[in-house]
DNA sequence: GGGGAAGATGAAAATGATATTCAAACAAAA
DNA sequence: TTTTGTTTGAATATCATTTTCATCTTCCCC
């Protein structure tokens, strides 16, 4: 299996773009994480590395490497798009505390399956989807009271 | 079964909020709608009825209608919000052509059962939960090739 | 059926995430 | 190396949504 940093090349060569500095920087930065970060956080580490980078190319990388499957987007409902790594990652759900953000990441084969009977019960091939439970964790459950 | 109508003079008089003709003319305006509107759809219907209304007016309606539980937010991801009736409806996911855009409303008693599971399984009580199903329809497929 | 206080309104301005523009710097193919 | 197309950072634009503010309206008490 390529590396990521490999298989970024790659897409990149294949699209007649440019391997740089920053855009390795920005993946090495996202790949040393295995949390869900926002451009604004991403962008914070990067420039810890880097203090000479903008925010256009935090933007632009992100764009680039969620085109060639090497991340996925993410909504959490807290404004903010967040990105985590996908790469030779098993696909995942995520379980979200709406009260303190706490995020767990779930897969369900019952559902899953489901996902794909429903899809073609109407014709359909399905190709991918998103699925996030809000709720609230006991922790945040207890201190409501 | 109280209306509608009912329902949210009742939410407003709780919370000590006022009944006003613009109110009134946006929820019937997205009574007899049973698409998926965007505030912005939602506005230029609305403006028909009654020229002076603001935007505003519009975004601040939408909020209380959904916290009301009458409406319910709905992301397509195409950029915007949309809303759709959901009083005395019964909840529904979407299952979305990529292609030519075509949605159907699907419902599955096993994966929501197991969305509840899922949640208390690891503590959570479960609020609210998104599901997209993304996929190419039959037609689509076959004009495909 | 009038006050009058609390709320609501529309227009305009503000916000906040993300995208674009532009001139200068750079990558990489030849 | 040279050359050409691409990328960069900073600044500015965009676009959906929210807030501000001065004015108007609702509705509760007399
Ligand atoms: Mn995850
Ligand atoms: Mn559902
Ligand atoms: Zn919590
Ligand atoms: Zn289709």
């Amino acid at each position: 299996m390529k590396s990521p940093q490999e298989v970024f090349a790659d897409f990149l060569a294949d699209r007649n773009l440019k391997t740089t500095p920053q855009r390795r920087l920005i993946l090495d930065t996202l790949l040393k994480q295995n949390d869900h970060l926002s451009p604004e956080e991403l962008y914070a580490k990067v420039k810890k590395r880097d203090k000479s980078i903008g925010q256009a190319t935090v933007y632009r990388t992100l764009k680039l490497l969620n085109e060639s499957g090497l991340i996925e987007p993410l909504d959490f409902a807290d404004g903010v798009t967040r990105y985590e790594p996908s790469y030779g990652e098993e696909h995942h759900d995520h379980l979200i505390c709406e009260r303190c953000g706490k995020n767990i990441e779930i897969l369900d084969t019952v559902i899953e399956r489901r996902q794909e009977e429903l899809a073609a019960e109407h014709g359909f091939t399905l190709l991918r989807h998103k699925m996030y439970l809000y709720g609230m964790c006991g922790e945040c459950r207890k201190k409501k009271q």
